[in-house]
DNA sequence: AGAGTGATCATG
DNA sequence: ATGATCACTCTC
């Protein structure tokens, strides 16, 4: 058991939320299981400003209410009818801005994440933010559910600092080729040498 | 490279 | 009401 992210580490920039939560471990209590893994991919949502993320030009509707919340809430969203994608809430209150968590290297209950999805290799079980969710039983459910304070659901710090820059690559996002400009943006974060990263690999 | 799948959202 | 879209995954 490990210390818990506080409110003042989410409480930030999206891009250096981003950063920070890669080495991390993501945590679920799962009919009294522990799943677990340790973040290695993730994706930075800017906001109003960025053609890519749900709350472009200030949209607030039902389905990214969540991204309206302070930071430290969890916004779970449902698309391409049966995937879930989960994010961490950044910043703070009304500062719509997001990090959408892409990639585990699960450690522990492999067994049960196994039984969620398919029997894959243990490099596919968490490598994708739909992956992800199936693994660690995330769903609509669990939107809005704040990581600090949840019983289950929680991320743990692994490490006190962020990782160095040279142990992190910084990649388009994956999947936004509509936003122009904002696909470009280098705000994909993958931990270097990692096998538990989705494709495309860096 | 294409199919699958249905909630979601902007239109009207 | 309706139709287009989609921060994806799997199989070919």
């Amino acid at each position: 058991m490990g210390l818990r992210l506080t409110r003042a580490f989410f409480r930030r920039d999206p891009v250096t939320v981003a950063r920070a939560l890669l080495g991390q471990r993501l945590v679920r209590v799962y009919e009294g299981v522990r799943l677990a893994g340790i973040i290695v991919e993730t994706e930075a949502y800017l906001g109003p400003a960025d053609r890519a993320a749900h709350t472009f030009s200030g949209r607030r509707t039902a389905r990214n209410a969540s991204m309206w919340r302070d930071g430290g809430h969890l916004y779970v969203y449902f698309t391409y009818g049966m995937h879930h994608c989960a994010n961490v809430v950044a910043g703070v209150q009304d500062q719509p801005v997001a990090v959408l968590l892409r990639a585990l290297e699960p450690t522990e209950s492999l067994d049960v994440m196994r039984r969620l999805r398919r029997c894959t290799r243990d490099t596919d079980l968490c490598s994708g933010p739909g992956k992800l969710c199936q693994a660690m039983a995330l769903g609509r459910g669990d939107d809005g559910t704040d990581l600090v304070t949840s019983e289950s659901l929680y991320i743990e710090q692994v490490r006190r600092r962020a990782m160095s820059r040279t142990c992190i690559a910084c990649l388009p996002r994956v999947g936004v080729a509509y936003a122009g400009e904002w696909a470009l943006k280098p705000l994909r974060f993958c931990v270097r040498g990692s096998g538990h990263v989705s494709a495309p690999r860096p």
